[in-house]
DNA sequence: TTCCTTGCAAACGATTTGCATTGGA
DNA sequence: TCCAATGCAAATCGTTTGCAAGGAA
């Protein structure tokens, strides 16, 4: 499920150059490697994954994760493994689900069609009126065996 | 070295006592000790956790974790803030799901209803023909407010 | 005895922080 | 100019490992 890079630099960058700027925090040279370096990827990224294509200092790294993620741009997915990874936000890539395969490792996101996805939904609404729990958001992560793998 | 005797389920624990008897894995003072904090709690502990109740030396603790997870007597689970927990493999336990509550932090499990876990299980199965994936598991985390803070 | 487990301390890897330097508005 | 961003090195945190001592079979 790859993300078009050039449909998210033309219509998300701008959107993400907005909201940066209404929160006065500068998109620097090394910050919009990080956007880049999401948008273009399949799924999450981790630090060292980033860091490989991006260079530079990896405590710089840190803190553009730091800043974009307290600017909500950027969201962390902990993996199964307990990886953690660097993903672009829900309202810039959309709500998904990830794919883990249990023999290689990867991790890949997936869109579900807006039908399973409101049939999840009112799952968890349900899972929540049981629980007297008040849910704002939910994730689903498949475990399997992935195309290449099986 | 604190040994609580507050086990959930004989049953239980006579066939966990069995599992790692078939494995010739002792179940010494300090794993049992493992079992028993994990058993009567409401969800996953981290390890600071349970060392907090158990006490002695942290490594060992660590190691008892590791040998327990390795024989399938309990498993990891990763929480959305990144916290590693322990809670005992589903086979123990049964099949459920987490509750996070986004205020205090709280981790609880919750079990779906036969229906909801079955219409889930469809879900899972469909996004996996689509995406050519082989589904074995999944995890639904509920991320939301609970009982006390919401 | 001979494994296996434990405690302690040191090592480890990922991430964070202090501080001096660099660079953009 | 001035404040924020960067690089480097040191510190920190959770977790793991080496090794010697303690116990059970």
């Amino acid at each position: 499920m790859r993300i078009d890079l050039n449909m998210t630099s033309t219509l998300n960058m701008a959107q993400i150059e907005r909201r940066l700027a209404e929160r006065r925090v500068r998109l620097t040279g090394g910050r919009r490697a990080v956007v880049d370096g999401l948008a273009s990827s399949d799924g999450p990224k981790s630090a060292a994954e980033l860091h490989r294509t991006i260079g530079g200092a990896l405590s710089s790294l840190y803190r553009s994760l730091a800043v974009l993620e307290s600017a909500g741009v950027i969201a962390l997915h902990h993996s199964a493994k307990g990886f953690v990874r660097y993903e672009l936000a829900p309202w810039i890539k959309g709500h998904h689900h990830h794919l883990l395969c249990s023999n290689c490792g990867a991790v890949d996101d997936t869109e579900m069609p807006a039908a399973l996805e409101k049939e999840l939904r009112g799952i968890v609404k349900r899972i929540g009126l049981r629980a007297g729990f008040k849910p704002t958001d939910h994730a689903l992560d498949i475990e399997g065996l992935c195309t290449r793998c099986r």
